[in-house]
RNA sequence: GGGCUAGUAGCUCAGUUGGCUAGAGCGCGCCCCUGAUAAGGGCGAGGUCGGAGGUUCGAGUCCUCUCUGGCCCA
């Protein structure tokens, strides 16, 4: 007894399942005899309301393999061999009897079991869903939805049927047009992964292939070349030469053929005889009336045309009929080569763009990086590697990238039916490219990637400190020059200050320090595609380094100092650097701000000026090896300052800060101490052992710097000004 | 069900081969500045490192189990 909830496919039945641990029972039924799985005699009888039940008889599934059986309709000779009981391991006891109906054309499971018993893989099917003229008259040319009454009614008129009912199941549904699917096997293009590979190629190109790494003549198939190719190939992150090989190792043969209505055909035909013929000369031929007129002309040119170029004499694999002059293509009637219609699965054609975009245009091959998402593992990662091991025996790249998937910010997949969905539109809409860019360059990507509106906020904010620290820098080169191809400027660009006269302990020195350490590791990362670590590195530098340090400690000269000052044009200098070094290392991930920056510190109105085109230039300094005593000495001198806030010292221009410096090392940084602190004094002493605070606000202030240095006085024009405002506005 | 992968402060991330009271930025709180101002500066409070066992003198880091996600398969 078996059970089904698809009667149509019972034309196509070859076999019956069993379970070879399973215990099955001879019962008699109301008078008639059957096997059923011991467990479901109970349920299956009850569900039958049957009267009478009883166990005649029980054995185990193996002792039941090999039994014959007659099919309730078919005639048994069509087959050649009775039908008999097999093996699978798919038999359960969840429903049924235990006993599974199997017909190898109609499912991948009864399909594997069919060719592991020799089984034919019958498929009564037509293309259109109607029954062929294999089957009983009375199913011929009937939709298999309306064969299921029809099967159900005549199993019934002939005693078959021991019991039916209707009942709600799942069922797989076409995804896009809802409708319910059914299961054909059909005959479909495979490219073959565990086949010895052919010497091909040989009779195309009589040169050795470079790179090519086989792992020995025999063995050398596909899957073993792209296996042994995952070895050569880098992988970000490192575990995805582990799954990419995974996948690989379990990979079946690729079908890629589809039965679709467009899209690029297979170039085969149909020879009189039925065979077909393909062969790699015939695809080439193909290939060349394709370039010429697109592949549109499978469907429009007759087979003749297609095959113009085509000589079957100098063809070693023509099939014997086309050698036969007889049936030379050149004088084949139209009609005796048949045009065959299957269409490349679009991942061969995505698989193959490494020949498309970097051979056909002579572009560097191998590719240097393969980006795509963990998906595409088994997508096109796969779909490009095997092809291109295939005709060239090289990987089509050195390294391949992964990043996970946007999910939403409970770390939820985003589907259109949940409703936390964002689009890119809109995300670019209200934040900008570059924004989005900058958030993006900030991940984990090789993980998920949480996604929400407020984690753009959040980008924004720290984008506008880059953006704010670069207009900070710009708006202080106002008065300031970088001539570097002026003629006879003799080595001097406009108002820069030699680099040598940059003292190793001053501010300047110590910015140029780390903007050269910065470049450095930013331009590791980006080689390691560390993007995050560059996000990171670029925002510290700007928001630490330079925005919290450096141009706070710079304000006072710049307004202040003379303009044309030493002090004030070393400053300009580094800030020029600054920003040139920040334009370009910022680039990749801000391009829009970068170029926008560039333009606007060069100022002038050369078209060709791009920073997209610079590289890094080289950045090397080195400041007093004593600066990180300083940074130390200065955090805790902040410190200081808060604790004296209450004392009433609000304003760090009111104080004066007295820093321990037991070992004098601190001492010829002096001249900046004042401005790393924003305070209006700062002397250092051997003996504290911790830093203090002085209050200053009994002293005169400088109505034009607003500190208190000890200089400030009445000046001849009715001002109160230090000394070096005095100079700097004409008075000393 | 299987393969791969992740889960560290409200958020985004660091945490090398196991070793000092687990770090950073954002956000938050308090304060300062007002000549970067739909800006700038300082200080501070936040974590039983998904959970449970185990190995170890010692585990966010190693092992086992488990929970919650993600991708790909069945």
């Amino acid at each position: 007894m078996i059970w089904t909830t698809t009667p149509w496919t019972l034309p196509a039945n070859l076999a019956i399942a069993v379970k070879e641990n399973f215990r099955y029972a001879l019962v008699k039924i109301d008078g008639n005899i059957a096997i059923i799985a011991s467990d479901l005699v109970e349920k299956v009888t009850k569900a039958a309301k049957a009267e009478t039940v009883e166990i005649l008889a029980e054995t185990d599934g193996r002792n039941l393999v090999g039994l014959k059986y007659r099919h309730p309709f078919l005639d048994d000779s069509q087959l050649g061999e009775p039908r008999r009981l097999v093996l699978a391991d798919y038999v359960t006891l969840e429903d049924g009897t235990g006993l599974v109906h199997t017909a190898p054309g109609h499912g991948s499971e009864d399909y594997a079991t069919g060719r592991r018993e020799g089984l034919p893989i019958y498929c009564p099917v037509r293309d259109d869903g109607t029954f062929d003229d294999t089957v009983p008259d009375w199913l011929h040319g009937l939709s298999v939805w309306d064969a299921n009454q029809r099967i159900t009614d005549h199993l019934r008129n002939s005693g078959h049927l021991f019991f039916s009912h209707k009942f709600t199941h799942s069922y797989p549904h076409d995804w896009r047009s809802k409708t319910p699917v059914i299961f054909r096997s059909t005959e479909q293009w495979f490219i073959a992964v565990d086949q010895p590979l052919r010497q091909a190629n040989q009779s195309q190109r009589g040169q050795q292939r470079p790179g090519m790494a086989m792992p020995g003549r025999s063995d050398a198939t596909l899957r073993n070349l792209a296996l042994h190719a995952t070895d050569q190939v880098t992988f970000y992150p490192d575990w995805g030469r582990n799954r990419l090989r995974g996948m690989l190792e379990s990979r079946p043969d690729w079908c890629i053929s589809r039965q679709r209505a467009w899209g690029l055909p297979i170039p085969a035909f149909q020879l009189p005889d039925g065979s077909v013929f393909l062969t790699a000369a015939s695809v080439v031929a193909v290939a060349k009336v394709f370039a010429h007129r697109g592949s549109d002309a499978w469907f429009t040119e007759p087979p003749e045309k297609l095959l113009e170029h085509y000589n079957p004499a100098t063809d070693p694999d023509a099939p014997p009929a086309l050698k036969n002059s007889a049936l030379s293509t050149q004088q084949l009637p139209g009609a005796a080569l048949q045009k065959m219609h299957d269409i490349f699965d679009v991942w061969f054609e995505a698989g193959s763009s490494w020949n498309a975009v970097l051979r056909h245009r002579q572009h560097q091959f191998p590719a240097d990086l393969y980006l795509e998402g963990s998906d595409q593992h088994r997508g096109w990662f796969q779909a490009s590697l095997l092809p291109s091991l295939g005709a060239t025996g090289q990987s089509p790249f050195k390294s391949l990238l992964t990043h996970g998937f946007i999910v939403d910010k409970d770390g939820r997949k985003m589907s259109k039916s949940i409703g936390n969905t964002i689009e890119v539109e809109d995300m670019l809409k209200s934040f900008g490219a570059d924004v989005c860019r900058w958030w993006v360059s900030s991940l984990a990507f090789e993980n998920d990637i949480k996604l929400d509106m407020s984690f753009l906020e959040a980008a924004g904010e720290t984008y506008r400190k880059v953006r704010n620290t670069l207009r900070f820098l710009l708006s202080n080169l106002f008065d300031f020059k970088c001539t570097p191809n002026e003629p006879g400027s003799g080595g001097v660009c406009g108002d820069c200050i030699d680099f040598k006269h940059i003292s190793p302990t001053s501010i300047d020195a110590y910015i140029l320090q780390e903007a050269g350490n910065l470049q450095k590791h930013v331009v590791e990362a980006y080689q390691s595609y560390e993007f995050r670590t560059v996000h990171q590195l670029l925002y510290d530098f700007c928001n630490d380094t330079l925005s919290a340090f450096y141009c706070a400690a710079v304000k006072d000269r710049l307004y202040c100092d003379p303009a044309a000052s030493k002090r004030r044009r070393i400053t300009q200098t580094v800030m020029w650097v600054l920003t040139e070094t920040l334009c370009r290392l910022l680039n990749p991930i801000l391009p829009h701000t970068a170029d926008e920056t560039y333009r606007a510190l060069w100022k002038d109105s050369d078209a060709h000026r791009c920073v997209q085109l610079e590289s890094v230039f080289d950045l090397e300094f080195t400041a007093d090896p004593d600066w990180p005593k300083v940074l130390a000495a200065r955090d805790a001198a902040l410190k200081a300052l808060e604790e004296a806030k209450a004392r009433g010292i609000e304003n760090p221009l009111d104080a004066e800060v007295i820093i321990p410096d037991p070992d004098g090392s601190l001492a010829k940084f002096k001249s900046d101490w004042p401005d790393m602190l924003g305070v209006s004094r700062v002397r250092l002493d051997r003996n504290p052992s911790a830093p203090s605070v002085n209050d200053l606000r009994n002293e005169p202030r400088c109505e034009r710097s607003w500190k208190r240095d000890g200089t400030v006085k009445l000046r001849s024009d009715g001002g109160l000004l230090c000394d070096r405002c005095a100079q700097a506005v004409g008075l000393l």
